[in-house]
DNA sequence: GCCAAATGGTTGCAACAGGAACCATTTTGT
DNA sequence: ACAAAATGGTTCCTGTTGCAACCATTTGGC
Protein backbone atom coordinates (compact mmCIF):
# COMPACT_ATOMS: atom_id res chain seq x y z
CA UNK A 1 0.00 0.00 0.00
CA UNK A 2 2.18 2.59 -1.11
CA UNK A 3 1.91 6.58 -0.53
CA UNK A 4 -0.99 6.95 1.44
CA UNK A 5 -0.43 10.85 2.01
CA UNK A 6 1.43 12.03 -0.66
CA UNK A 7 0.12 15.08 -1.94
CA UNK A 8 1.82 14.06 -5.02
CA UNK A 9 -0.83 11.81 -6.02
CA UNK A 10 -4.08 13.83 -5.83
CA UNK A 11 -1.70 17.36 -8.36
CA UNK A 12 -3.84 17.24 -11.57
CA UNK A 13 -1.21 17.08 -13.58
CA UNK A 14 0.70 13.95 -12.08
CA UNK A 15 -2.58 12.20 -12.75
CA UNK A 16 -2.99 13.33 -16.28
CA UNK A 17 0.65 11.99 -16.92
CA UNK A 18 -0.19 8.90 -15.33
CA UNK A 19 -3.22 8.40 -17.32
CA UNK A 20 -2.40 9.32 -20.40
CA UNK A 21 1.10 7.86 -20.45
CA UNK A 22 -0.49 4.42 -19.64
CA UNK A 23 -3.29 4.69 -22.51
CA UNK A 24 -0.55 6.03 -25.29
CA UNK A 25 1.73 3.15 -24.14
CA UNK A 26 -0.92 0.74 -24.67
CA UNK A 27 -2.12 2.06 -28.12
CA UNK A 28 1.65 2.56 -29.21
CA UNK A 29 2.53 -0.82 -28.41
CA UNK A 30 -0.29 -2.10 -30.85
CA UNK A 31 0.20 -0.17 -33.16
CA UNK A 32 4.51 -0.86 -33.48
CA UNK A 33 3.18 -4.56 -32.53
CA UNK A 34 0.84 -4.81 -35.88
CA UNK A 35 1.72 -2.78 -38.35
CA UNK A 36 5.19 -1.20 -37.33
CA UNK A 37 4.43 2.15 -37.19
CA UNK A 38 5.30 4.85 -34.46
CA UNK A 39 2.60 7.35 -33.59
CA UNK A 40 3.61 10.01 -35.41
CA UNK A 41 3.90 7.78 -37.96
CA UNK A 42 -0.16 6.94 -37.26
CA UNK A 43 -1.36 10.31 -36.68
CA UNK A 44 0.52 11.14 -40.23
CA UNK A 45 -1.11 8.13 -41.70
CA UNK A 46 -4.71 8.82 -40.19
CA UNK A 47 -4.70 12.47 -41.56
CA UNK A 48 -3.51 11.80 -44.52
CA UNK A 49 -5.57 8.91 -44.87
CA UNK A 50 -8.54 11.27 -43.90
CA UNK A 51 -7.66 14.63 -46.06
CA UNK A 52 -5.89 13.10 -49.08
CA UNK A 53 -3.05 15.49 -50.52
CA UNK A 54 -1.50 17.71 -47.65
CA UNK A 55 2.26 19.45 -47.36
CA UNK A 56 4.30 18.88 -44.02
CA UNK A 57 2.90 22.52 -43.18
CA UNK A 58 -0.36 21.10 -43.06
CA UNK A 59 0.75 17.97 -41.32
CA UNK A 60 1.94 20.47 -38.89
CA UNK A 61 -1.08 22.02 -38.04
CA UNK A 62 -3.55 18.87 -38.33
CA UNK A 63 -1.29 16.81 -35.54
CA UNK A 64 0.04 19.48 -33.48
CA UNK A 65 3.40 17.63 -34.13
CA UNK A 66 6.66 19.66 -34.04
CA UNK A 67 8.08 20.07 -37.64
CA UNK A 68 10.74 17.75 -37.52
CA UNK A 69 8.73 14.88 -36.13
CA UNK A 70 6.56 15.49 -39.12
CA UNK A 71 8.99 15.25 -41.80
CA UNK A 72 10.59 12.22 -39.63
CA UNK A 73 7.37 10.19 -40.03
CA UNK A 74 6.47 11.00 -44.13
CA UNK A 75 10.38 10.57 -44.72
CA UNK A 76 9.51 6.61 -42.71
CA UNK A 77 6.21 6.66 -44.95
CA UNK A 78 8.24 7.41 -48.13
CA UNK A 79 11.01 5.01 -47.34
CA UNK A 80 8.20 2.03 -46.73
CA UNK A 81 6.09 2.90 -49.77
CA UNK A 82 3.28 3.88 -47.59
CA UNK A 83 3.29 7.86 -49.08
CA UNK A 84 4.67 9.54 -51.98
CA UNK A 85 5.82 13.28 -52.90
CA UNK A 86 4.39 15.06 -55.55
CA UNK A 87 5.64 18.50 -56.31
CA UNK A 88 4.04 21.19 -55.40
CA UNK A 89 4.14 23.68 -58.40
CA UNK A 90 2.44 26.51 -56.43
CA UNK A 91 5.57 26.38 -54.06
CA UNK A 92 8.73 24.84 -55.44
CA UNK A 93 9.83 24.25 -51.30
CA UNK A 94 7.22 21.84 -50.99
CA UNK A 95 5.33 19.08 -51.84
CA UNK A 96 2.41 17.36 -51.51
CA UNK A 97 2.16 13.92 -49.84
CA UNK A 98 -0.46 11.36 -50.58
CA UNK A 99 -1.14 7.51 -49.12
CA UNK A 100 0.06 5.05 -52.21
CA UNK A 101 -2.15 2.26 -52.88
CA UNK A 102 -0.26 0.26 -49.76
CA UNK A 103 -0.57 3.48 -47.64
CA UNK A 104 -4.33 3.25 -48.46
CA UNK A 105 -4.31 -0.50 -47.72
CA UNK A 106 -3.04 -0.16 -44.43
CA UNK A 107 -5.47 2.89 -43.71
CA UNK A 108 -8.07 1.07 -44.05
CA UNK A 109 -6.99 -1.60 -41.67
CA UNK A 110 -5.71 0.95 -39.11
CA UNK A 111 -8.68 2.70 -38.71
CA UNK A 112 -11.00 0.16 -37.47
CA UNK A 113 -8.28 -0.66 -35.08
CA UNK A 114 -8.09 2.40 -33.68
CA UNK A 115 -11.54 2.69 -33.86
CA UNK A 116 -11.97 -0.51 -31.80
CA UNK A 117 -9.39 0.15 -29.45
CA UNK A 118 -10.96 3.70 -28.32
CA UNK A 119 -14.11 1.36 -27.57
CA UNK A 120 -12.61 -1.02 -25.80
CA UNK A 121 -10.63 1.77 -23.46
CA UNK A 122 -13.17 3.99 -22.54
CA UNK A 123 -15.98 1.21 -22.47
CA UNK A 124 -16.18 2.15 -19.04
CA UNK A 125 -17.28 5.46 -19.60
CA UNK A 126 -20.91 6.29 -20.56
CA UNK A 127 -21.80 8.41 -24.03
CA UNK A 128 -22.30 11.59 -21.86
CA UNK A 129 -19.10 10.80 -19.94
CA UNK A 130 -17.12 10.55 -22.75
CA UNK A 131 -18.63 13.65 -24.73
CA UNK A 132 -18.33 15.10 -21.06
CA UNK A 133 -14.24 14.28 -21.06
CA UNK A 134 -13.23 15.45 -24.32
CA UNK A 135 -15.08 19.06 -23.29
CA UNK A 136 -13.12 19.47 -20.38
CA UNK A 137 -10.12 18.58 -22.51
CA UNK A 138 -10.39 20.99 -24.25
CA UNK A 139 -11.55 23.53 -22.32
CA UNK A 140 -8.15 22.46 -20.19
CA UNK A 141 -6.34 23.08 -23.68
CA UNK A 142 -7.99 26.69 -23.93
CA UNK A 143 -6.81 27.91 -20.33
CA UNK A 144 -2.97 26.21 -20.94
CA UNK A 145 -3.38 28.31 -24.17
CA UNK A 146 -4.22 31.60 -22.09
CA UNK A 147 -1.89 30.78 -19.23
CA UNK A 148 1.00 30.73 -22.17
CA UNK A 149 -0.04 33.84 -23.80
CA UNK A 150 0.17 35.96 -20.32
CA UNK A 151 3.83 34.49 -19.57
CA UNK A 152 5.78 33.81 -22.38
CA UNK A 153 8.45 30.87 -21.10
CA UNK A 154 9.88 30.92 -24.54
CA UNK A 155 9.83 34.06 -26.51
CA UNK A 156 6.56 35.31 -27.86
CA UNK A 157 6.06 32.22 -29.99
CA UNK A 158 5.58 32.77 -33.23
CA UNK A 159 2.85 30.49 -34.71
CA UNK A 160 5.97 29.09 -37.62
CA UNK B 1 -8.90 26.51 -40.70
CA UNK B 2 -6.75 23.55 -40.52
CA UNK B 3 -8.01 20.02 -40.32
CA UNK B 4 -12.19 19.76 -40.68
CA UNK B 5 -13.10 16.36 -40.37
CA UNK B 6 -9.66 14.36 -39.59
CA UNK B 7 -11.06 11.73 -37.02
CA UNK B 8 -7.30 11.97 -35.41
CA UNK B 9 -8.51 15.11 -33.79
CA UNK B 10 -11.79 12.74 -32.45
CA UNK B 11 -9.61 10.30 -31.35
CA UNK B 12 -9.78 9.97 -27.71
CA UNK B 13 -6.41 8.82 -27.08
CA UNK B 14 -4.94 11.65 -28.95
CA UNK B 15 -6.70 14.67 -27.48
CA UNK B 16 -5.79 13.12 -24.14
CA UNK B 17 -1.70 13.25 -25.28
CA UNK B 18 -2.31 16.98 -26.82
CA UNK B 19 -3.87 18.35 -23.51
CA UNK B 20 -2.06 16.90 -20.95
CA UNK B 21 1.21 17.41 -22.75
CA UNK B 22 0.00 21.47 -23.05
CA UNK B 23 -0.51 20.86 -19.32
CA UNK B 24 3.15 19.23 -18.79
CA UNK B 25 4.80 21.39 -20.70
CA UNK B 26 3.75 24.31 -18.68
CA UNK B 27 4.51 22.78 -15.35
CA UNK B 28 8.06 21.79 -16.51
CA UNK B 29 8.55 25.24 -17.82
CA UNK B 30 7.67 26.77 -14.33
CA UNK B 31 9.71 24.37 -12.76
CA UNK B 32 12.42 24.46 -14.54
CA UNK B 33 12.28 28.25 -14.55
CA UNK B 34 11.82 29.03 -10.87
CA UNK B 35 14.29 26.04 -9.15
CA UNK B 36 16.21 24.45 -11.96
CA UNK B 37 14.05 21.27 -11.52
CA UNK B 38 12.79 18.36 -13.85
CA UNK B 39 9.58 16.52 -13.95
CA UNK B 40 11.19 13.62 -11.93
CA UNK B 41 13.21 15.82 -9.66
CA UNK B 42 9.87 17.61 -8.68
CA UNK B 43 8.01 14.27 -8.10
CA UNK B 44 11.14 13.02 -5.68
CA UNK B 45 11.20 15.99 -3.76
CA UNK B 46 7.13 16.49 -3.50
CA UNK B 47 6.83 13.16 -2.13
CA UNK B 48 10.10 13.01 0.25
CA UNK B 49 8.95 16.37 1.67
CA UNK B 50 5.74 14.68 2.35
CA UNK B 51 6.55 11.82 3.59
CA UNK B 52 10.00 11.76 4.82
CA UNK B 53 12.90 9.23 4.24
CA UNK B 54 12.65 6.61 1.80
CA UNK B 55 14.08 4.13 -0.28
CA UNK B 56 13.89 4.10 -4.03
CA UNK B 57 12.49 1.72 -4.00
CA UNK B 58 9.45 3.13 -1.91
CA UNK B 59 10.04 6.60 -4.80
CA UNK B 60 9.11 3.86 -7.52
CA UNK B 61 6.05 2.93 -5.79
CA UNK B 62 4.85 6.58 -4.66
CA UNK B 63 6.07 8.40 -8.35
CA UNK B 64 5.08 5.70 -10.77
CA UNK B 65 8.32 6.22 -12.54
CA UNK B 66 10.92 3.80 -13.81
CA UNK B 67 13.52 3.15 -11.33
CA UNK B 68 15.96 4.32 -13.31
CA UNK B 69 14.56 7.63 -13.61
CA UNK B 70 13.89 7.80 -9.50
CA UNK B 71 17.92 6.92 -9.26
CA UNK B 72 18.75 9.76 -11.83
CA UNK B 73 16.30 11.82 -9.90
CA UNK B 74 18.03 11.03 -6.63
CA UNK B 75 21.43 11.56 -7.70
CA UNK B 76 20.52 14.76 -9.08
CA UNK B 77 19.10 16.10 -5.62
CA UNK B 78 21.77 14.75 -4.01
CA UNK B 79 24.36 16.45 -5.60
CA UNK B 80 22.48 19.67 -5.60
CA UNK B 81 22.40 19.41 -1.58
CA UNK B 82 18.44 19.10 -1.83
CA UNK B 83 18.21 15.50 -0.14
CA UNK B 84 21.08 13.03 1.84
CA UNK B 85 21.46 9.29 2.03
CA UNK B 86 21.96 7.28 5.08
CA UNK B 87 22.47 3.91 5.51
CA UNK B 88 19.61 1.61 5.84
CA UNK B 89 20.39 -1.08 8.51
CA UNK B 90 17.69 -3.28 7.26
CA UNK B 91 19.19 -4.04 3.97
CA UNK B 92 22.17 -3.11 2.95
CA UNK B 93 21.80 -2.31 -1.00
CA UNK B 94 19.51 0.80 0.00
CA UNK B 95 19.58 3.66 1.36
CA UNK B 96 16.89 5.97 3.09
CA UNK B 97 16.29 9.67 1.20
CA UNK B 98 15.63 12.64 3.27
CA UNK B 99 15.31 15.76 2.37
CA UNK B 100 17.96 18.12 3.96
CA UNK B 101 17.83 21.49 5.64
CA UNK B 102 17.95 23.50 1.96
CA UNK B 103 15.99 21.07 0.46
CA UNK B 104 13.16 21.28 3.36
CA UNK B 105 12.98 25.18 2.45
CA UNK B 106 12.88 24.40 -1.11
CA UNK B 107 10.03 22.20 -0.66
CA UNK B 108 8.23 24.74 1.34
CA UNK B 109 8.25 26.51 -1.50
CA UNK B 110 7.98 24.72 -4.16
CA UNK B 111 4.36 23.32 -3.22
CA UNK B 112 2.50 26.39 -2.98
CA UNK B 113 3.03 27.08 -6.39
CA UNK B 114 2.24 23.59 -7.54
CA UNK B 115 -1.04 24.30 -5.65
CA UNK B 116 -1.62 27.94 -7.16
CA UNK B 117 -0.68 26.58 -11.12
CA UNK B 118 -3.32 23.93 -10.32
CA UNK B 119 -5.63 26.35 -9.41
CA UNK B 120 -4.87 28.59 -12.47
CA UNK B 121 -5.02 25.84 -14.63
CA UNK B 122 -8.23 24.36 -13.30
CA UNK B 123 -9.87 27.73 -12.35
CA UNK B 124 -12.13 27.00 -15.91
CA UNK B 125 -13.74 23.81 -14.18
CA UNK B 126 -16.02 23.64 -11.51
CA UNK B 127 -15.09 21.95 -8.23
CA UNK B 128 -17.66 18.78 -9.01
CA UNK B 129 -16.07 18.94 -12.58
CA UNK B 130 -12.59 18.56 -10.89
CA UNK B 131 -13.69 15.69 -9.08
CA UNK B 132 -15.16 13.87 -12.29
CA UNK B 133 -12.48 14.75 -14.17
CA UNK B 134 -10.43 12.87 -11.50
CA UNK B 135 -12.60 9.93 -11.60
CA UNK B 136 -12.96 9.32 -15.33
CA UNK B 137 -8.94 9.34 -14.86
CA UNK B 138 -8.80 6.79 -12.82
CA UNK B 139 -11.30 4.48 -14.02
CA UNK B 140 -9.51 4.90 -17.32
CA UNK B 141 -6.11 3.74 -15.44
CA UNK B 142 -7.93 0.80 -14.63
CA UNK B 143 -9.32 -0.34 -17.43
CA UNK B 144 -5.51 -0.11 -18.87
CA UNK B 145 -4.41 -1.92 -16.50
CA UNK B 146 -7.11 -4.76 -17.08
CA UNK B 147 -6.51 -5.00 -20.84
CA UNK B 148 -2.92 -5.05 -20.32
CA UNK B 149 -3.34 -8.43 -18.25
CA UNK B 150 -5.65 -9.36 -21.05
CA UNK B 151 -3.41 -8.61 -23.92
CA UNK B 152 0.71 -8.64 -22.69
CA UNK B 153 2.45 -6.79 -24.83
CA UNK B 154 6.23 -7.18 -23.11
CA UNK B 155 5.78 -10.66 -20.74
CA UNK B 156 3.69 -11.25 -18.02
CA UNK B 157 5.36 -8.24 -16.27
CA UNK B 158 6.20 -8.74 -12.84
CA UNK B 159 6.21 -6.09 -10.32
CA UNK B 160 9.51 -5.15 -9.78
C1' DG C 1 25.48 -23.00 6.49
C1' DC C 2 25.52 -22.82 1.56
C1' DC C 3 24.06 -22.26 -3.03
C1' DA C 4 20.55 -20.44 -6.00
C1' DA C 5 17.28 -17.14 -6.81
C1' DA C 6 15.44 -12.67 -6.02
C1' DT C 7 15.92 -7.80 -5.01
C1' DG C 8 17.76 -2.81 -4.68
C1' DG C 9 20.48 -0.02 -7.04
C1' DT C 10 23.74 1.50 -10.81
C1' DT C 11 25.79 1.89 -15.30
C1' DG C 12 25.95 1.60 -20.37
C1' DC C 13 23.76 1.89 -24.53
C1' DA C 14 20.54 2.89 -28.14
C1' DA C 15 16.40 5.17 -29.50
C1' DC C 16 13.87 9.51 -29.45
C1' DA C 17 12.63 14.39 -29.21
C1' DG C 18 13.29 19.17 -29.76
C1' DG C 19 15.97 23.27 -30.74
C1' DA C 20 19.04 25.84 -33.50
C1' DA C 21 21.26 26.39 -37.70
C1' DC C 22 20.88 25.89 -42.46
C1' DC C 23 19.40 25.82 -47.64
C1' DA C 24 16.12 26.85 -51.18
C1' DT C 25 12.29 29.34 -52.53
C1' DT C 26 8.86 32.75 -52.07
C1' DT C 27 7.01 37.16 -50.42
C1' DT C 28 7.41 41.97 -49.12
C1' DG C 29 9.01 46.66 -49.31
C1' DT C 30 10.95 50.19 -51.90
C1' DA D 1 13.76 44.64 -60.18
C1' DC D 2 16.29 43.95 -56.09
C1' DA D 3 17.44 43.35 -51.41
C1' DA D 4 15.62 41.87 -47.09
C1' DA D 5 12.66 39.17 -44.58
C1' DA D 6 9.86 35.18 -44.14
C1' DT D 7 8.67 30.40 -44.98
C1' DG D 8 8.89 25.23 -45.96
C1' DG D 9 11.80 21.74 -45.34
C1' DT D 10 16.10 19.33 -43.79
C1' DT D 11 20.11 18.35 -41.08
C1' DC D 12 22.87 18.44 -37.00
C1' DC D 13 23.54 18.34 -32.24
C1' DT D 14 22.13 17.95 -27.48
C1' DG D 15 19.66 16.26 -23.74
C1' DT D 16 16.33 12.85 -22.07
C1' DT D 17 14.32 8.27 -21.66
C1' DG D 18 13.98 3.35 -21.10
C1' DC D 19 15.82 -1.13 -21.45
C1' DA D 20 19.07 -4.58 -20.62
C1' DA D 21 23.03 -6.03 -18.38
C1' DC D 22 25.41 -5.74 -14.20
C1' DC D 23 27.07 -5.67 -9.07
C1' DA D 24 26.11 -6.17 -4.21
C1' DT D 25 23.27 -7.83 -0.76
C1' DT D 26 19.63 -10.42 0.99
C1' DT D 27 16.27 -14.30 1.08
C1' DG D 28 14.75 -18.99 0.54
C1' DG D 29 15.45 -23.98 -0.07
C1' DC D 30 17.83 -27.82 1.26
Amino acid sequence: MPSRSSRLSDFLPYQMSVSTNAVSDLVAGKYRARFGLKIPEWRVMAVLGDAGALTQRDLVGATRMDKVAVNRACKMLEDRGLAARSPNDRDGRSHHLELTPAGKAMHAEIMPLALSMEQQLFSVLTAQERRDFKAVLARINEQVRKLERLAPQHAPERDN
